[in-house]
DNA sequence: AATCTGACTGTTG
DNA sequence: CCAACAGCCAGAT
């Protein structure tokens, strides 16, 4: 993937995803600027395969697990290692996991790094 | 510059 | 709930 200032961008943006907490690939184009830009975070997690990059906490919207380079099974695998829970092909305490860097005014105070399980 | 390709998304039937 | 469709966007040809 180029280096271009957009992937840097949501890369980024991706390394900052605490364990046990997930971002819509919606979330993260919005995040990098470009709010419609939901499919192009897509290729750019299809791309890359850093290891310090956990693509795997980036999800499709409505809480659904989307894909994983023809595996999602190992993407509900992950998801379930750091605490999250599956049904299905959707994620189980959606609006509690999802992440959100900036909800309020006070986001130290109200954030929680790992969900209330 | 034009076209094709999707780890996407909202709407519609 | 599922499938089809139509927008949308950055990257690769």
């Amino acid at each position: 993937m180029p280096d271009t200032a957009f992937s840097a961008r949501v890369l980024s943006i991706v390394r900052r995803i605490p364990v046990g907490r997930v971002a819509t690939y919606g979330d993260v184009a919005h995040m990098a600027g470009r709010p419609r830009a939901a499919r192009a975070v897509g290729n750019i997690m299809r791309t890359c395969h850093r290891h310090d990059v956990p693509c795997h906490r980036v999800v499709a919207a409505g809480g659904l697990v989307g894909g994983y380079g023809g595996n999602e099974g190992l993407k509900r695998s992950l998801l379930r290692a750091e605490g999250l829970t599956v049904a299905g092909r959707r994620i189980r305490q959606w609006t509690a996991v999802r992440w959100q860097p900036s909800p309020s005014r006070r986001p130290a105070a109200t954030q929680r790094t790992r969900p209330p399980v």
